[in-house]
DNA sequence: TTGACAAATAAGAATTATTCCTATATAGTA
DNA sequence: TACTATATAGGAATAATTCTTATTTGTCAA
């Protein structure tokens, strides 16, 4: 049974429990919010979409649990250059193209990344657990 | 002749020229701080830096004077999960260790990584100018 | 089911990092 | 040397995030 077989509210009790972390209805439904999306919202763009469920939830609710999602191994928090924190709620191994001028982010596929070896002596000295290849420029739109 | 044999000074005089900015006494010792630094400095790292030769410097002018030297191609901004920006002197390949715990950035260097293909459906919709892998995880002082 | 308690929340204050505003100063040049 | 556009200092403003505190709410054990 793997994970898509789950659905969304189960995977989130499961890793609440792990964690020993209440399930409380602002947590289901931040999870709920982020569920199938392949963006990279911010936590900003997450508590706009939260309000319409919960409309007093408050940024902090947001922010603390979407940071704990990031703890839990539900999220990641994207490398790049802008400054509102943007999370990644898909956690297969991929790749980023980040455009220096308007900061967006394109995900992109490819089996030779995925492929790479960790070099040895980085791995005798740390823990890695992740890994990705960055690469940056301009995108369609903003290289005119 | 490189720019190996160039000393600091006129590498930063040409490059204003290009751009068309004025050489001043602030742009120029804040260049100085920053040559042969191979850490990945805050602006404020530098600001502290910068002040003891000009004591009445302001952070805004150190923070915009870096931002220019990245558009001049002088500098370069670490992708990452940090707040604080950070910058990087070291415009030659390399690659990024990324501790999730402390944001310490570790370079190092690995031929394999440094000849990594461009993927052609990459390449013919964007403009790619870098090109870098981030591994990230636990550094060796955090993972205990 | 209920009561107790630790954990989570809302609301707003505080903090942190960065950028903007404006009057003054200065580099480049004619 | 004088002019002009650019750069700077200083402080205010903004943006993003985190902290504080009083209150509320899951969870668990009786």
């Amino acid at each position: 049974m793997n994970k898509q077989s789950l659905d969304a509210g189960e995977v989130l009790r499961n890793k609440c429990r792990e964690a020993n972390l209440k399930i409380t209805p602002q947590r289901t439904i931040i999870f709920d919010a982020l569920v199938n999306d392949k963006g990279h919202p911010t936590a900003d763009i997450v508590f706009q979409r939260v309000r319409k469920k919960i409309p007093n939830i408050s940024f902090d609710t947001v922010s603390r649990t979407l940071l704990s999602f990031v703890d839990m191994g539900l999220l990641k928090v994207v490398e790049g250059h802008g400054r509102p924190k943007r999370f990644d709620t898909d956690l297969d191994s991929h790749h980023h193209f980040q455009c220096l001028k308007c900061n967006k982010i394109i995900d992109f596929c490819n089996t030779g990344f995925d492929a790479l070896e960790i070099p040895k002596e980085i791995k005798s000295r740390f823990t890695v657990t992740g890994k990705k290849v960055v690469l940056e420029g301009l995108c369609d739109s903003c290289k005119r």
